[in-house]
DNA sequence: TCTTTTTTTCTATGACTGTAGAGAATAACG
DNA sequence: CGTTATTCTCTACAGTCATAGAAAAAAAGA
């Protein structure tokens, strides 16, 4: 007799297909981040994931489909930690523990700078990624100005500037800092990263 | 009687490598800006360029050569411009004129940007380009940290942060302001660039 | 145990790629 | 015009890839 499966209502079926879609996405990651954008082939994700060569292909019917959804998924679990960071708080503490999640300060959001990459790079070319990427930024854009907007009714930003052009300047450093992250030796650590964040908060 | 080549002293032959080299690579950020990266391939890159299939071999013995002569033939380019921008200039002004270069504000650098991205992925995972990267960001630095030494020698910035971590931030900004443009929808022409770098100068 | 359904393996296929190199075409020169 | 050196074209090759689908394996249920 089976055991009871106590969430997945419709599903009697053996494997969880939404489970095994995020398992295949987490062995995704490791391939990009181990190998590059270049070794992510299907066999090679296929073999990560303890898999043979066709099996992905219930689950994923094309590459493509499968990035992409691996691609949304990075987004989706950056912007619940934001979520997780930023809840309860408002003002510049709000925007520097938004930042500072989103900043490559360890190991692990510096493979996650590999791996949004070469995802850019796919965007430029293709309309959907674009538009993953530029929901999230408006997101993230939304959420920034927000903060700043309480910062200043708490009197905690004077800067004679308008919150939109602050907003959008400091998420062009979040982003460029993904970039110098990725491409910095494996010996050198972090850059600076937090103290130019405190120096852009300083300057409000 | 063939005409006198001026600058050409060591190459009687009938085509200056150097040149053709040079047109190649023309041809090459043309097809990335109009394909992308995975559109490059060397029968397009050929085609491009006037030329059937093999025709590159003589010029660039393997792709690799060719793209890594293409890119670093980008950030040379942009490096001359600059040196040519900030000439007579220091300080602030100097600053200006040197984002104003960099950052993507018109139809061509934003081709800049598309052809970067795709650069920055490959440096991921390839240790030449890595360091390609490293040196013109290390040049860069090394001018904006001058700039604004000289700034602050003028009075022009006060800010109780030191060069070394604004400098860093400004940069990163203007990386971030290349992914911003290349992923923006075609119609979106700037991005209020201009108006955040002002602030970031104001704010000094 | 036998049947049915689900899952996975395995092999095949067609397309595309970088690269190699023989041969044709072209230009230079006597 | 003929010879030589240079440049380019064209075909071929070996490898890799995503994808398809038949067959095997595994699991579930009676």
């Amino acid at each position: 007799m089976p055991i009871f499966l106590g969430s997945a209502a419709d599903v009697p079926k053996i494997v969880d297909h939404d489970e095994r879609r995020l398992e295949l996405v987490d062995a995704t990651w490791r391939i990009i981040a181990r190998l590059g954008i270049e070794g992510a082939t299907m066999r090679e994700i296929a073999t990560e994931a303890g898999f043979a060569n066709g099996a992905l292909k219930p689950y994923f019917p094309t590459k493509d489909t499968l990035l992409t959804f691996a691609f949304q998924h990075v987004f989706n679990r950056t912007n619940q930690r934001i979520a997780e960071v930023t809840a309860g708080k408002k003002g510049i503490p709000a925007l520097r523990a938004f930042s500072l999640e989103v900043l490559p300060l360890d190991e692990e959001r510096v493979n996650e700078a590999r791996i949004v990459i070469p995802f850019w790079q796919k965007a430029v070319n293709d309309a959907e990624k674009a538009e993953i990427h530029r929901k999230s930024m408006a997101l993230w854009t939304a959420a920034i100005v927000a903060h700043l907007a309480e910062a200043r009714a708490d009197g905690e930003v004077t800067a004679a500037v308008d919150d939109a052009t602050l907003g959008g300047h400091l998420l062009n450093m979040l982003l460029g800092a993904q970039i110098t992250a990725a491409l910095a030796p494996a010996a050198q650590a972090s850059f600076g990263l937090e103290e130019q964040l405190e120096a852009f908060l300083s300057l409000l």
